[in-house]
DNA sequence: GGTAGCGTACCGTCTGGTCGGTACAGCACA
DNA sequence: TGTGCTGTACCGACCAGACGGTACGCTACC
């Protein structure tokens, strides 16, 4: 798809990465089923011919926008890791401070979701596999899974509410529960026994 | 909107059901974004004017789709809350049996949420307001603001995840999880000092 | 005959995608 | 050094079909 090497290394294209952010604005401004490559075009400031250069139909460009949410949140997730201890909650608590940690991107990446289900449900099963790896992880002896898979579902939930901007906590409430899902992080870890 | 009375007191009409019920699987199979009148008509066995004379537009039958997803919550919410004891924490267990209930409708009513909000975010209004009215009961003295918060997340969550169908969850897991969430409303209400 | 309820035919616009063309950078070669 | 060739990146006019919506006809019922 993209040369390994050579002269022009250029990290897959300036204009690609701008024709997906201006993609996930206008989902978030005009709404998922009034995508157009029209739009698109005109947001990222190229041709339409332009566009559909590097995206050679509209559903290629629905899948780099749901690629991208995916490579988003995996990236957010691994830069949250370095910064925790070693302790057995370290990968929970990774996923509450990566996705909910404030990306200022990330405000349009659940707009980018959304478009993508919207227009074609198939391309969800990027997202569904990558929830069923998490899920699975889930389960461990040494985990206590419902309340585990609560933190995880109530971070995907506040997520999903502030994606679609229905989510109407205070900053000050939304540290609080932020706070208490590391706290229920922690405890879905302690030996019952 | 809809007359408050009248000769015809019909229960807003069987034709009008039949066509949000139509539409709700045409989004769950086609996508919110291919969701057209011809689609909806066809799946409803109508022809496209009788459709349009229901909802005069396409507009107006995605507000009926909003409606029709408040509504069903709420009647979810209030059936559920009937037949829970009258502690602090019934309302928030209403909540999480209300909506995790499995009405059989329910999995397609979170592809009209998805349609709505796809074709006109502003849709997405009603269910705000929905919102902010609940997670206003969760502030109050004697409730533990953010583990309320967090079931009440984890609860939308979830429905988000079968909606959208991503969900990875056996039954027997998913049958945890609610039995989890109902301890932790509870705890939500233990005074702490 | 008037109206509610629905069907059928049709129209104008929007939209995804095609296609011919342009600008330019690199490169071989004389 | 200049000249022709080639491939990349991009432009913009155009088209065919899809889609929302309109106009109008038909039937049953009062």
């Amino acid at each position: 798809m993209v040369e390994v090497s050579g002269s022009a290394a250029s990290p897959v294209s300036p204009m690609r990465d701008r024709i997906l952010e201006a993609a996930e604005r206008v989902v978030g401004e005009v709404g998922a089923a009034r995508l157009t490559l029209d739009l698109v075009a005109q947001a990222a400031a190229v041709s339409k011919g332009g566009l559909l250069y590097h995206f050679p139909s509209k559903e290629a460009l629905l899948n780099g926008l749901a690629a991208r949410y995916v490579e988003s949140f995996e990236h957010c997730i691994d830069s949250a890791r370095t910064g925790l201890a070693c302790d057995a909650a370290r990968d929970l608590k990774a996923c509450i401070l990566g996705v909910l940690g404030s990306d200022p991107r990330s405000k349009a990446m659940g707009a980018a979701l959304l478009a993508a289900a919207a227009n074609d449900p198939n391309l969800l099963e990027v997202i569904r596999d990558r929830i069923a790896a998490y899920s699975q992880e889930l389960v461990a002896p040494h985990i206590n899974f419902a309340r585990a898979a609560i933190v995880s579902l109530a971070v995907d939930g506040l997520k999903m509410r502030e994606s679609l901007r229905i989510s109407s906590f205070t900053d000050a409430q939304r540290e609080q529960i932020i706070a208490e899902l590391l706290k229920l992080a922690d405890e879905s870890f302690v030996t019952s026994a």
